[in-house]
DNA sequence: CCCCTATCCTGAGGGC
DNA sequence: TGCCCTCAGGATAGGG
């Protein structure tokens, strides 16, 4: 599924296809994708205008429009959105193309329909509920790595749980989340106020970390995920713990347990993470 | 306020 | 071979 390294890939794809082009047809395929504005005003607020910026905020995608409105774009489970040329056949599931001019179009496919699309100004949008308070951003320089872990350990909730809420760090899903505690060492459904601050801090350096070699391996695709050009990437044969319930660890070599943390699924070594 | 669960949705995979 | 069931989960609404 699309996390922060692969919407990350995504946009530095897309981005020098898309800057400075104009939106030249919008064609909505399936309206209820679009959740903001009304679908009904969508095409004619957007055809014609010009992507003037292209970029990331957690796992949204933010296309920024002549004028000062975006073009967001949230994946959810199987959402891909790629710059395509319009002699592709179309594929099944495919909700939004928008004409770019010189035969190429940019195209929005989501078979499970977990992903949406919005368009308004960032105020408009924070206001209209529909753009969610993101926290921190793992890959900025900024990021606040001791205070961010003495935030997460005010929590009593597990600490995978915490990881995966974007109010705290924006963009981990569920893959990155259960590497991030392998490497860390700590039991994902460990009590985050259980947890002493320097093992903490470790957590969320690991957490950036893995999300840095994702990104040099162009995301996850062992399901629905693509770059923005539709091609797969290689993180997924990189991963420690995700998808490997019942083989064994590669440290220890204990086969990992396969468990649901937060009503998610969850892998982890028993014998590596406490 | 905090945190958990149900919900949305399709396709893949297992059992029979 | 084909049908049916379960499962996958990001974000959010609603309940305890």
């Amino acid at each position: 599924m699309p996390e922060l390294p692969e919407v990350e890939t995504i946009v530095r794809d897309l981005r020098p296809g898309l800057l400075g082009r104009r939106l030249e047809r919008v064609d909505l395929l399936r309206p209820s994708v679009v959740r903001f504005p009304e679908a009904s005003r969508f095409r004619a607020r957007l055809e014609g205008r010009t992507i003037t910026s292209v970029s990331r905020r957690g796992k949204f995608i933010h296309l920024g429009l002549e004028g000062g409105e975006e073009l967001v774009v949230h994946l959810g489970m199987t959402g891909t959105l790629t710059l395509e040329r319009e002699s592709e056949p179309l594929r099944l599931h495919t909700h939004l193309r928008i004409g770019l001019g010189r035969s190429e179009e940019l195209r929005f496919r989501d078979p499970r329909r977990f992903g949406r699309v919005l368009l308004g100004s960032s105020g408009e949008l924070q206001l209209a509920g529909v753009l969610p308070r993101l926290g921190a951003e793992p890959l900025e320089p900024g990021f606040a790595v001791q205070e961010l872990a003495s935030q997460l350990r005010r929590s009593r909730r597990a600490v995978k749980s915490v990881l995966l809420d974007q109010a705290l760090v924006a963009g981990c899903g569920n893959i990155y989340a259960d590497e991030a505690c392998f490497r860390a060492g700590i039991r994902p459904d460990r009590r985050a106020c259980r947890i002493s601050q320097p093992r903490a801090e470790r957590l969320l350096r690991e957490l950036r970390l893995v999300l840095e070699d994702a990104i040099r391996r162009r995301g996850s695709s062992f399901s629905d995920y693509r770059d923005g050009f539709g091609a797969r990437g290689e993180a997924y044969e990189a991963l420690l713990v995700y998808g490997r319930g019942g083989q064994p660890c590669v440290v220890c070599g204990a086969p990992l347990r396969q468990s649901r943390v937060g009503g998610r699924g969850t892998v982890f070594c028993a014998r590596c993470q406490r």
